[in-house]
DNA sequence: ATACCGACCTGTCAGC
DNA sequence: TGCTGACAGGTCGGTA
C-alpha cells in the first residue's frame, strides 16, 4: 500500500499523537509470516520504552526509543510506579538506553493510534497499550508488513528521493539497462518510490516507463527529477493517496488519488491531451502512461 | 553482477 | 447466488 509519501503521513501521525508516551505493555497476535523480530524481542525491546521520535526513513517507519538508564539496583514492576517516567518491566532489562522499533508496512499494513474501546480489527497483529490509555495498533490483511526491533541505527538501503542531490540522481540511472520503471522502484537505488509515484513522476516528465534508464538524456533526467519532488511533496500535503484501503495512524485517508495523471486511471482521457491511458506490464507491475504525451 | 518471475497472503470486484 | 480469475500501494529468493 504505502510509498514514501503515505508512510511519511503515518510517521507524522504516530509521532504527534505518541511522542513522548510510553509503551506499558505488548499483545502479539499468532501470524502465518514472521514479523521478522521474534515476539519476544519485540516485547522486551518495546515494554518500559519511551516514544522519542517517530520518522520515515525509506519506506520504512522508524519509532526511537529510549529507556530509563536503570541504574540495575532497584527494578520495580511496571504497574505500581506513581508517575515517574519509564518503568522497568523486566528484571534483567537491556543495557542499552536507546533502541529503534522498525515498521514496513507491506502493502496493506497500517499504524494505528486508538482509544483502547476502539473495536478490534481483524488482522490485528500488535497492540501496544501507552501509559496515557492510547493504543498503538499494526493491522496488516495480507501479512506482507514486518515489524523488527534493533539496536543499531536503521539505514535505508538508496538515497532519500527528497534529499538526493542531482548530480548523484543522475549517477544512479547513468548506465542501467532496465527500463526507467524499474530503476524508480528499485529501494536500493532510491528508497521511497514505490508504483503509484513511479508513474506519476514519469508521467509529469513526459517520459515513457519503458525507457531503458541509460537512453534518458541530462534534459530527462533534471525533468524526471523535478517531477518526482514535486509529486511526493505535493502527495505529502494531501496526506498520500488512498487506492483502496490505505490510512493514516488516525485512519483517515489520503486524497492525492484526486490529482493522479495517469495511476488507475487506464482508459481515461489524459488530462492534457484526451489521449486514452494506457496500462503495460513492467517488471510484474500495473504501468500507466500517456503515449501522447510522454515519449 | 544484473534482471526477470513467481511466491508470499487476503480481499475485492468483474464476468459468467 | 456462487464460482473463477485478475488484480492490489511491496519485497524476496531462485533462476537465467
Amino acid at each position: 500500500m504505502p510509498e514514501l509519501p503515505e508512510v511519511e503521513t503515518v510517521a507524522r501521525g504516530l509521532h504527534k499523537r505518541v511522542a513522548g508516551d510510553v509503551i506499558d505493555s505488548v499483545w502479539i497476535g499468532q501470524r502465518k509470516q514472521p514479523l521478522k523480530s521474534s515476539a519476544d524481542e519485540i516485547a522486551a525491546m518495546l515494554e518500559g520504552a519511551k516514544i522519542a521520535r517517530a520518522r520515515r526513513v525509506g519506506k520504512h517507519i522508524v519509532i526511537d526509543l529510549e529507556r530509563e538508564s536503570a541504574d540495575s539496583d532497584e527494578v520495580q514492576s511496571q504497574s505500581q510506579r506513581p508517575r515517574t517516567g519509564v518503568s522497568a518491566p523486566h528484571k534483567h532489562s537491556a543495557p542499552h538506553k536507546q533502541g529503534q522499533w522498525i515498521v514496513h508496512l507491506g502493502m496493506t499494513g497500517s499504524m494505528l493510534v486508538t482509544t483502547p474501546d476502539a473495536p478490534i480489527e481483524k488482522h490485528t497483529h500488535l497492540i501496544a497499550k501507552m501509559k496515557s490509555g492510547k493504543e498503538v495498533r499494526f493491522v496488516d490483511p495480507r501479512m506482507f508488513g514486518k515489524l523488527a526491533v534493533t539496536h543499531e541505527p536503521f539505514q535505508a538501503p538508496g538515497k532519500e528521493p527528497l534529499d538526493v542531490g542531482f548530480e548523484s540522481f543522475v549517477s544512479l540511472f547513468r548506465k542501467r539497462k532496465t527500463p526507467i520503471k524499474s530503476a524508480l522502484l528499485n529501494q536500493s537505488l532510491l528508497s521511497g518510490v514505490g508504483n503509484i509515484y513511479a508513474d506519476e513522476a514519469l508521467a509529469r516528465a513526459g517520459i515513457r516507463p519503458r525507457r531503458q534508464a541509460a537512453s534518458l538524456t541530462r534534459n530527462d533526467l533534471k525533468r524526471l527529477y523535478d517531477a518526482l519532488q514535486k509529486v511526493l511533496k505535493e502527495a505529502i500535503e494531501l496526506g498520500g493517496s488512498s487506492v483502496s484501503d490505505y490510512v493514516d495512524a488516525d485512519g483517515e485517508r489520503g486524497f492525492f488519488q484526486i490529482r493522479h495523471l495517469v495511476y488507475g486511471r487506464e482508459g481515461e482521457p489524459c488530462r492534457k491531451c484526451k489521449t486514452p491511458i494506457k496500462r503495460i506490464v513492467i517488471a510484474g507491475r500495473s504501468s500507466h502512461y500517456c503515449s501522447k504525451c510522454q515519449k
